[in-house]
DNA sequence: TGAAATCCCAGTAATTTACTTGGTATTTAA
DNA sequence: TTAAATACCAAGTAAATTACTGGGATTTCA
């Protein structure tokens, strides 16, 4: 049950932005040489975080990217479902109601899913753009 | 990030072995016809268990599957791990400690990963077959 | 006006997942 | 002792998803 690439690949450059907060619009090609990706794969991920409002755009020469509000504001869960979609390990436990699984709401394999679910969505709920920082610049101190 | 249907259809046929634990063995059919599976894919979902010693078999007539354990012995977590692999969110976060994502452990996507497959480890170790049981006895009575 | 950048869409390549087919081996019951 | 019921095994194919590429349009700055 992996992630695809798309939302570690999505979170990794975010990140990047986030380091750079508040230093101006950063350049495509800057962070898709950082993360070893082409442009324009990495244009379509940015494309989609900007278009959940996560991050903004500034067109034309020394435009780019940068984060739409202050890291501690921008969750990981946001970012991760904007790339994703929702984070449930099968459609029966995800967050479209119109879904349902024709067994009724009993299934056991069901409430086993939700829990899933929800221990992932408590985890990645709770983790800011600042605290990957925070947690980042902490590692960094114990080398 | 969703589980395959590998992971769910297994799970959900194991656990009808579990509701028929004790009653000797279980002809695939009968599992297959009940979850709406051909006989020959759900073989090889339990071919995967069996080999990992959740379930086991008796050849010939008459013969089948049944849990190789008490259902209260058997977790969700060694079911889809048998299944579907470790159930990390990406390899760099996985069992395999080859596996190196070159950068160095600081990575704060790393870091991430990391608690979220923590989280969903303690949820899938702690859930056996027997309470997926209780659970539905409990709903079933709530009607 | 030209270079640096985002924007957008459509196509293709690669990988993974889901499932099928066909045949073999074992055991029981008639 | 044979036919039926079952598990076992390996390989192949179909379908879906993921990952990535390409090309052209638009915007903005120097």
């Amino acid at each position: 049950m992996r992630i695809s690439t798309k939302g570690r690949y999505g979170l990794m450059a975010i990140f990047e932005l986030a380091l750079e907060y508040g230093k101006g619009p950063i350049p495509l090609n800057n962070i898709a040489e950082e993360q070893g990706l082409s442009e324009s794969y990495l244009e379509q991920l940015f494309s989609t975080l900007r278009k959940d409002g996560l991050i903004k755009s500034v067109r034309g020469a020394q435009g780019g990217y940068m984060l739409a509000n202050e890291p501690s504001m921008i969750t990981v869960g946001q970012i991760l479902r904007s790339l994703e979609g929702d984070m449930a390990p099968a459609e029966c436990a995800g967050d479209d109601p119109t879904i349902d699984c024709s067994k009724e709401d009993g299934c056991a394999t069901k409430l086993v899913l939700v829990k899933i679910k929800d221990s992932i969505d408590k985890v990645i709920d709770n983790i800011s753009l600042q605290d990957m920082i925070d947690k980042m610049e902490c590692e960094d101190v114990l080398d």
